[in-house]
DNA sequence: TGCCTCAATATGAGCGCTCACATGAGAGTA
DNA sequence: TACTCTCATGTGAGCGCTCATATTGAGGCA
């Protein structure tokens, strides 16, 4: 293996200095365009590439970016990852991302450390809840932070999708379809978004005068079935239910369906997130399509820019919009969509 | 924000030469056990910790690893992202994934790009196909490679689930149950682990003397609810089918409903992987059990091991497991399993 | 007492880059 | 012709660490 080229090896080839280099690497302006050619080639004939350590050493900026995600196998985090690892890549940043397990804390820890460590010059969150971002700020002094899935805050930078206005959308078409008798289970109660579904879903519930009636959940397919257990044993069954994410409504279908309550002729469900699964379960789901890549696209480059000119604060809402499929129906109607 | 302490600041706080600081750092022998402790008194009270760009600059290494992964949101890859970056952040090194698309060449060498910038110390690629390991090798010269689903080979680390047996396992526990038409729906064709188990269900056919028959597919559920409607428009239906991931079982099991088949009772169906969603299906699946933590582990730990010593190249292969759910039931029985 | 040995620690160089500043060659002005 | 001024490029230092090597001091032995 030849040894890899330096920033020397480019000047000498060019015969200019290695300052000359740097500039042509750092996009200088007065750099007659001739010099600027001559450097080019030679990093061209040398194949060389900066090297990244010497670079931050001195610059002590990493171009990383790190991402702290709660729950990282859930869709939506994971499709905004992926947006985002694009639009660093263009923008020459490299993410890092760290699941970090919402109960543990020695877990969230683990993770800032391990931020820490590589000096990232930013961080992104997904959905975690306040102590946590407490604690990066405590250890991460002076850092900069984007928040997205957050209760919004005057100190950060917050980036969310309208979770109030999704579960309003949710809860009003239930009752438009005429329903009275909707329930609600709920997301964990400490995630903002859960609360902001929840929140969304009560209030409409009291501005059509009715009662809202709301079963504990954590995300979780095994929640949503438990939840389900204990709404098939009720003396009288809602006629619809809302759940905080698909993969409670999932769970809650198979309940319902080893119970023999059928879906949608005795109970509708509205889901939340748009999984890929949502279109594939049976009944296909009527549920709330967020869009996870403009909310990752939109976290990184609020990042992005508050790094390189630290810019406004001023918080971005993205609009979710209902996707009404086969697991809703009219109240009081027997007959089966196709 | 006050100034960050370096290896000199340490030094002199302890009373000694910058040298026993980093001795301490890593670990060196000789080193008289009251110096250490001064020097971590030291390193405590300015809470101190080793900038990694100047340790990368002279050593040269990143303590980095990138992980490549093709189509990152499914469960299996995320599920072993998180084990490696549990057992990479133990041994002090980092996990950086990349998420490539398989088909977009552009996309493969954005990420290998990616790396290279990073200088990753290795890089283990989840379910990437030949053309992409021979890209990474041909651009990051020299690097340590560990492939997981990928084909074996004598030139890199290879560690696997035994995808052969897991098909077999399936396929004969359809045969066990008197089923002969035995369907598959395969996955990608440049897929080595769809490769495997669409062989392993060819193998235990013909051993059978069965007429094995297979469907195209891509892991999709879309794709597994066309072959569906493919497999529902035979003048003869099968009475059983094995499908390369549960994915594609669930758009399976979608279309067959739609076109009024009852599965178990006129289709069994084995899927693959053991999603979380597979026990919630309706009827829950029947399925392979790969354990993609054990899988993460054994990668980044054969990494690992390779980037201190230069290790073996022994290949690792785990083993799966058979989960037997309601989706599968004895050929001709009408009896429908609870 | 003198010399050698070895364990424990110190010294200095250099990794590859960017920053601050120095220099030089023309153009513009008087 | 001499002067400043600007644009284009060069020089040297230093970021924080580890490596190779030098130095010290205490013990062992003739």
């Amino acid at each position: 293996m030849p040894k890899k080229a330096n920033i020397y090896d480019v000047a000498k080839l060019a015969g200019v200095s290695h300052q000359t280099v740097s500039r042509v690497l750092n996009n200088h302006s007065s750099l007659k365009p001739a010099t600027r050619e001559k450097v080019e080639m030679a990093i061209a004939e040398l194949s060389y590439r900066p090297n990244q350590a010497a670079r931050q050493l001195v610059t002590s900026k990493s171009r990383m970016i790190g991402v702290l995600i709660a729950e990282s196998e859930l869709f939506g985090p994971s499709s905004m990852l992926n947006a985002m690892q694009d639009v660093a890549r263009k923008e020459g940043y490299s993410v890092i991302s760290i699941s970090v397990v919402t109960k543990s804390r020695d877990s969230w820890r683990e993770g800032i450390e391990q931020l820490r460590n590589l000096d990232v010059d930013g961080v992104i969150t997904i959905a975690l809840h306040k102590d946590i971002v407490k604690e990066i700020e405590r250890y991460l002094l002076g850092i900069t932070i984007v928040l997205i899935g957050s209760e919004p805050s005057q100190k950060f930078n917050v980036v969310n999708m309208d979770n109030l206005m999704g579960a309003i959308l949710a809860t009003q078409h239930l009752i438009d379809l005429g329903h009275t008798e909707i329930v609600h289970v709920a997301g964990p109660e400490n995630a903002y978004e859960a609360q902001m579904r929840r929140a969304g879903y009560e209030q409409t519930m009291k501005s059509a005068d009715l009662v809202p009636k709301v079963f504990a959940g954590t995300w979780s397919i095994e929640s949503g079935y438990l939840a389900g257990k204990e709404i098939a044993g009720l003396k009288k069954l809602p006629t619809a239910i809302f759940t905080a994410n698909d993969h409670s409504a999932i769970g809650l279908i198979k309940v319902l369906h080893e119970q023999g309550i059928s879906v949608p002729e005795q109970i509708s469900i509205v889901g939340y997130d748009n999984i890929p699964e949502s279109n594939f379960v049976i009944p296909s789901l009527t549920t709330i399509k967020p869009n996870f890549d403009a909310l990752g696209n939109a976290a990184i480059e609020k990042m992005i820019m508050q790094l390189r000119q630290g810019n406004s604060k001023e918080a971005v809402m993205l609009k979710p919009e209902l996707v009404i499929r086969n697991s809703t129906v009219a109240a009081q109607s027997g007959k089966r969509k196709k």
